[in-house]
DNA sequence: GTCACAGTAAACACAA
DNA sequence: TTTGTGTTTACTGTGA
């Protein structure tokens, strides 16, 4: 195996390869270090040894030589790794004579900045920077990838960067990719740059690994820093590989790949492409090693180890949020011991049903249940145990037969049917081929509005839940989140609704256009709206009515609003134009959605904090002159719930309302809210006691792996509001639970003071309609300064000009990508602001 | 603020 | 020893 000396790949010039290479495996003898190996010359011969082991699983057409795809740096020596002549830091490695014969340290050296460990790999970070993300095929751009994270698209192509920063004389960790990162931790959104410290914990997807730097104690093996004065160009270019020569003649120019199956197999011959690597754990290097063997021992009896825990334990499948039917991303709302009585009744038989037969009587049944995260399965033993409801009927196995004790069912019935309104007696039967059948199903079961909450399920983190909260929004917020809480549906759902079957021969682009098409919406829904006390369901209605709340904008003026609520429209409009300038823009009618139902988002925002307040007056206008920053942070999280669910098409309203601790950390909101008090912009006037000031700071006391789950075990629908979730019990049996009243988008779960709130009184459809419709208008009429005089502008006019905005496009690079968090939206594009300056003057003119 | 309830997770014991 | 099963407990969020 050849191992260029230090010199050769520092006196080259030429694009070339330097692959971190990886063997541990005992299976190729002499191979247990790493080394720098300089493929440049010819990659296809320089590479004779032939590790049926390797790290790398793809095979790829032969590539002559490497040739450098990303910039390169230039201008720029290095004297030594700084990280290594930084006494403070790792003063107690030894540096060697850069040009010492790299063969004499081949064995039990690796000459390496820094390493990244892996769960079963090791990468050490020979490069001045290192690149992470999703290969994919076609893409010459992620040729240039250092490690490849796995096919699963949650994982951008190019995720994040890991590179020196001289100015500071540190690693940093660049995070590009949309669905973040976790780093120690703790989320870190696309667009952030932080410093690494030794150790410090990162994940990307399912993939967590450390970056450690080369401390006697932390590394595992000594590290050595290639001290010599290397050229940046060579920096930039040494590719850091981990892999073996057979592939990595092949893959001259690519490093890691991350792949599931195949790694250790004898013969890697086909990579399993699976969409989350549940890699296998390979041996971690060990410290203290001082030779080969015994390294090769200890590996291979980890391996072992491992390799039975693998066969014994097969990983269950993650599903992607595209793998998963539409109709079974959803939750079904009903709470477990539904799900299990209806199991039971559809699937029971005299002598009951074993534990593994519920199971998958609820799978069947219940597809989402096959699609989603473990832990449920938890859930209905726990709720087995507790539930008098269900019995144990008979021993089999290892353990009992359960069924249903039929008499305190009916106990049960009677003190529900009691405490309830009349209410259709519970059948939560499903047929077996609703919900397989993709209907909404579940109608026997569950009032027809409270079938399924259709938030998606992203992480067990608190959400914001679209049926789980009483509909907090007073002004014309009201009105759009009844309509999606009529259906049970989550903004998202409801906007692709409208979407879907609003009639538009021409996609309703203006502002008019998107209310009526959610007017329409909204009352279409509405005769199936428990929440108002207008159209009363059959059956229970315990579900609060839709509050009308005690926020006196323009309540009884579905011709025009006060002066003050037209000034803190106009504000609101000011501001979400700011926000919007940088971002990257879509489609008219996506525009339009988003900044509709960010404004939506808002104004029930500021209700509902004023409400919590017990604010009297004008809660927008009084936010807004006692704390704007507050309100502009609150559009902020909006904005960015809007564009996720509107541009995504996901349902997850509350993602970026969940964004993980953001002021806690040093990671940024999705949209930076500008002259912000950073953490501390509280809304004093609104927040008599310390309440999360916006959905984006919102955020409850972490429960155990609330953020951390976020990508660590990524659910891809979040719990769904527990219908049965509260206070139900007996009283609301979840089956019969009348449907949430929506919540706030820009509200997220956490708040407990939302809960407290009064019911919004009710509000005839006709009324909230108006006010909605009012609302948009006043807002869209409420001119810039530049712009009072100018003439408004014809619909036509308002097409054209949002026309212009179909020419943004999404982000091509990462295109397919999933949006997990549904932040990281930001796209700014240089026009952007032209264009959205011109559609704000024009939205003013509009009328 | 308190309470009840449901969901979730974990610890633990036990049996196959 | 591992895995599945069942019980119990703790904690959290939600709604009344
Ligand atoms: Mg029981």
């Amino acid at each position: 195996m050849e191992t260029p000396s230090a010199a050769d790949v520092q006196g080259s010039l030429s694009p070339r390869t330097a692959s971190n290479e990886r063997t541990r495996d005992p299976r190729s003898p002499g191979s247990l270090q790493i080394r720098q190996q300089s493929v440049s010359q010819s990659p296809r011969g320089t590479t004779p040894e032939t590790d049926p082991n390797a790290t790398v699983l793809k095979e790829e057409p032969l590539t002559p030589v490497y040739t450098a795809t990303r910039p390169v740096m230039t201008g720029q020596t290095v004297p030594k790794l700084p990280v290594l002549t930084n006494e403070n830091a790792l003063g107690s490695v030894t540096l060697d004579d850069p040009l010492a014969d790299s063969q004499d340290q081949a064995d039990d050296r690796v000459q390496a900045y820094a390493m990244l460990d892996f769960a079963e790999f090791t990468f050490y970070v020979q490069t001045m920077q290192v690149l992470l993300g999703r290969l994919v095929d076609g893409d010459t751009s992620t040729e240039a990838l250092d490690i490849h994270l796995g096919p699963t698209k949650a994982i951008s192509r190019k995720h994040a960067r890991i590179f020196y920063n001289f100015g500071t004389q540190r690693f940093e960790l660049s995070v590009l990719g949309r669905n973040g990162a976790f780093v120690d931790d703790v989320f870190v959104e696309t667009g952030v740059t932080l410093p690494l410290k030794n150790r410090t914990r990162i994940q990307i997807g399912e993939i967590h690994f450390r970056f450690v730097l080369p401390a006697e104690e932390t590394f595992p093996r000594r590290i050595e820093a290639l001290a010599k004065p290397i050229n940046a160009t060579d920096a930039v270019n040494l590719k850091a590989a981990l892999y073996n020569t057979p592939t990595s003649k092949s893959r001259s120019n690519s490093a890691v790949e991350i792949k599931d199956e195949v790694e250790r197999s004898p013969t890697p011959k086909v990579p399993l492409l699976t969409p989350i690597p549940p890699y296998r754990h390979a041996p971690q290097p060990q410290a203290q090693y001082t030779t080969a063997s015994q390294l090769a021992a200890l590996q291979e009896a980890a391996r072992k180890k491992e390799k039975a825990k693998k066969q014994a334990k097969p990983v269950k499948k993650v599903y992607t949020l595209e793998e998963i039917p539409v109709e079974f991303r959803a939750k079904p709302a009903c709470s477990y011991s539904t799900l299990i009585e209806s199991c039971l009744r559809a699937r029971g038989t005299e002598k009951g049903m074993s534990l593994s037969e519920i199971y998958r009587g609820i799978q069947d049944l219940y597809p989402y249940y096959k699609y989603c995260s473990d832990g449920w399965q938890s859930s209905v033993r726990h709720n087995l145990s507790l539930n008098k409801s269900f019995k144990k009927v008979s021993k089999e196995g290892k353990g009992w037969l359960w069924g249903l004790d039929e008499e305190y069912c009916a106990e049960r019935d009677k003190v529900k049917t009691r405490a309830s309104v009349p209410t259709p007696a519970p059948n939560p039967v499903p047929t077996q081929s609703q919900q397989s059948a993709g209907k909404t199903e579940l109608e026997p079961m569950i009032p027809p509005l409270s079938q399924q909450s259709v938030v998606p399920q992203t992480q067990p983190q608190p959400t914001l839940r679209a049926d789980s909260t009483p509909a907090p929004g007073t002004l014309s917020a009201a009105s759009l989140q009844s309509a999606m809480a009529a259906r049970g549906k989550s903004i998202a759902e409801l906007a692709s609704e409208i979407k879907r079957e609003t009639p538009k021969p021409q996609p309703s682009t203006s502002i008019q256009a998107q209310l009526a098409a959610n007017r329409a919406q909204y009352a279409k829904s509405q005769p199936s709206t428990r929440e108002t006390s207008s159209s009363p369901q059959p059956g229970s209605s315990v579900s609060p009515p839709a509050a009308s709340g005690t926020v006196p904008v323009a309540p009884t003026n579905p011709k025009g609003l006060s002066g003050d609520t037209m000034k803190a429209l106009g504000y609101l409009q000011q501001e979400l134009i700011k926000l919007t300038k940088d971002r990257k823009m879509n489609d008219k009618q996506t525009t339009t959605a988003i900044l509709t139902q960010a404004l939506a988002m808002t104004i029930a925002q500021v209700n509902q904090a004023a409400r919590n307040a017990g604010i009297q007056g004008n809660p927008l206008a009084s936010l807004i002159e006692k704390n704007p920053q507050h309100v502009t942070k609150i559009l902020t999280a909006a904005l960015n719930a809007a564009t996720a669910q509107v541009m995504k098409g996901k349902p997850q309203p509350h993602k970026a309302a969940q964004a993980p601790a953001p002021a806690a950390t040093p990671v940024a909101a999705p949209v930076p809210v500008p002259h912000q008090q950073p953490q501390t912009a509280r809304p004093v006037a609104l927040s008599p006691k310390p309440q999360p000031a916006s959905v984006a700071e919102a955020k409850p006391p972490m429960a155990p792996n609330a953020i951390s789950q976020g990508i660590r075990k990524p659910q891809y629908y979040s719990r769904p509001p527990n219908v049965s979730g509260s206070g139900a019990g007996l009283k609301k049996p979840s089956g019969l639970n009348p449907v949430k009243p929506p919540v706030s988008i820009a509200q997220p779960s956490p708040q407990p003071q939302q809960s407290r709130l009064p019911p919004q009184a009710d509000q005839s459809v006709s009324a909230r309609d108006a006010e909605f419709d009012n609302l948009l208008k006043s807002i869209s009429r409420e001119a810039t300064p530049d712009d009072r005089d100018t003439p408004p502008m014809s619909e036509k006019e308002l097409d054209d000009l949002l026309n212009q905005h179909s020419s943004f496009v999404r982000d091509e690079q990462d295109e397919g990508d999933i949006m997990i968090t549904g932040e990281g939206l930001k796209r700014p594009r240089d026009d952007e602001e032209d264009i959205l300056m011109g559609l704000e003057n024009k939205m003013a003119k509009v009328d």
